[in-house]
DNA sequence: TGACAAAATTGGAACGTTCCAATTATCTTG
DNA sequence: CAAGATAATTGGAACGTTCCAATTTTGTCA
């Protein structure tokens, strides 16, 4: 059963057509009469018939394959996740599949995913690089003209479209915003030290103090993994300091959830003794307890963005590249809302 | 730039032997000399060559396209993004590349990308399929001899393989051991009643109280939707009984955090004044505060599981179905362990 | 109704690969 | 060194589709 193909001749012969005129309908040709084209389309379902796509984009030979490819350094975190929803949404409705890869930081296996997509026919990629991609590992793909978009993290040097949220402005805002509640001694936790996103948000974090005529302490920039468990450890060092910070900016939600932890295992309660904010605002940042002010980037509204603009390029054709940022904002929960008092208490600890 | 494709036709041009030659050097036949072999990789190396595959699979025909397809009814759900990172894995290192999409729980949705995939030659497919799948819809593929592995959830009659975790032994062991612990009103929060596994799960709550010759209330059966949000409501509904329970097993991980939230919301510490046990283990599990006593399936190796199923049925040519069930195992952490005094003091309440 | 236009249909070549059967080059060895 | 065996190479057909140019059918109207 179900061992010999249907084939569009197959089709032909039994509608009593020619294999021509069932390539017509199939692609829905306004050439062929109503009537031709009901009896053929009859027995297509008849026949049980699937299009071979892969013998039609050997025949148009460039491009068209319906194919993307979308590839991130990490899919366990919920950011990317929801972002590949958000690719998935659009690239559904148009038409199109997407092949998936996570990479786990590995440039090896990025190469190797972003090689196989490519003989796949991919007509375009999404990628969240990851950490130590270098512009060359672009260059062929971008030479053969298929269009890449760099979303969440660039690649210095890549002649490729990118999508980044606004990293500077985002943590400017939140520094600001516990400023405006009183803070002064405000930490800057977890992250790698060596992306451009920790340094984005990190300039943003010094503008800020900067800006409101506060002073930037070294000691009170203390990086990790981007991780729960790096937030835990991020804190636990803060609490270390003989001058204690009031508050912390995290470098993601995921960080901040981690300061919670890290806070609580202190006797500290987060949101009343000590203000967190995050950087993202995952989905569980409005059901977490407590609910955390965060800075909101929509990832799954940056992934139908992404898709939208490689969609556009792969149809223009052409694809000149541009870098587009994506605006933030700061979404006020309970985490950051240290009633002053408390503050003070804390302070003299 | 990069408007032609270099063929193999191409490379055998510039290596002065035959395409037939090319195209065994390609797939490293050991009929070749090692000196023509040596030159034609350099070509191919110098002209930038890359493999169509869509070509070569035209021409094998059938199956062996390397490419499985990946539907999940929900991958903002960390549990299935988990799982597809474990399907990528072995996927990725058996030279394979993945469609993946997001369903939504719509059956629409699965029936086109399913279909969409089909067109583009996967030659097997993993499936959590949405609610409301029916066997109908899989029957289709089978019959075109595709293999199909379903997880998580089955399709009743559909003659095909799948991989889903112990829902009854899991839960049964979760009662028990807060039975173990001196509960003995113990509520089932969340979930959606109409589900397989809701029902599995639930029947395991069942079976274990009377076991241990408890009577099940009712009223203690509370079902939510499978969420964060739903935890949170359910054990408000829960805590408005007047023979408030003292603990509770819930119908997955999300919902035992939002039951946390909802505890904390009335004052109550979750793992000192009521029990809480989840089911799923995702990985904030094991940092949350407390840290979630939950049963633990390991999506990411149920993902592995089924791809590894998967491409042994591809590999076997020909796929009977078989059924798996993945056992499970209580992971013991804060949020159930109840001291003896509080939870008396709570009994009185 | 004959002639011309418009509509509908069609055969074959092409896309880039693999496979088969056949051919040519290279070794053995008596 | 002839001749058989083995190693290496090769030309063409085939996979399932699309596209082009050409052909056939149908419609229009003087």
């Amino acid at each position: 059963m179900g061992k010999e193909r249907v084939t569009v001749i197959d089709i032909a012969h039994a509608a009593g057509v020619s294999k021509s005129t069932v390539s017509l309908v199939l692609q829905a040709s306004p050439l062929v009469n109503e009537a031709t084209r009901a009896k053929v389309n009859a027995v297509i379902r008849d026949l049980g018939y699937v299009y071979n796509r892969g013998a039609a984009n050997l025949r148009q030979s460039n491009s068209k394959s319906k194919i993307i490819g979308i590839v991130v350094n990490d899919l366990t975190n919920s950011f990317f996740a929801e972002l590949a929803v958000g690719v998935d949404m659009v690239v559904q409705s148009a038409g199109y599949v997407q092949f998936l890869a996570n990479t786990a930081e590995s440039v090896d296996r990025q190469r190797e995913v972003i090689a196989s997509m490519r003989e796949h026919g991919i007509s375009g990629l999404i990628l969240s690089p990851a950490r130590g991609t270098d512009s060359a590992d672009l260059k062929p793909l971008v030479a053969s003209g298929i269009p890449v978009v760099n979303v969440v993290r660039q690649v210095s040097g890549a002649k490729v479209s990118s999508l980044v949220s606004d990293n500077h402005a985002g943590m400017r805002d939140a520094v600001r915003h516990l400023v405006g509640l009183g803070h002064h001694r405000i930490a800057f936790l977890g992250g790698f030290p060596d992306t451009a996103v920790f340094n984005e948000r990190l300039q943003g974090y010094r503008d800020a103090l900067s800006d409101m005529d506060l002073a930037v302490h070294e000691e009170l920039v203390v990086s990790s993994a981007p991780s729960r468990a790096g937030g835990v450890a991020a804190i636990e060092r803060a609490l270390l300091l003989r001058e204690r910070p009031t508050a912390a900016v995290c470098f993601n939600d995921a960080v901040a959830f981690g300061v919670c932890d890290g806070l609580r295992a202190h006797r500290l309660d987060p949101g009343e003794d000590f203000a967190v904010i995050g950087f993202d605002d995952v989905i569980e940042a409005q059901t977490a307890v407590p609910a955390l002010t965060t800075i909101s980037v929509d990832p799954q509204g940056m992934g139908r963005r992404a898709a939208q603009l490689l969609l556009k390029q792969i149809n223009a054709g052409r694809a000149d590249a541009e870098a587009i940022v994506s605006s933030v904002r700061l979404v006020v929960r309970q985490s950051c809302g240290a009633a002053i008092d408390k503050r003070e208490r804390l302070s003299l600890l």
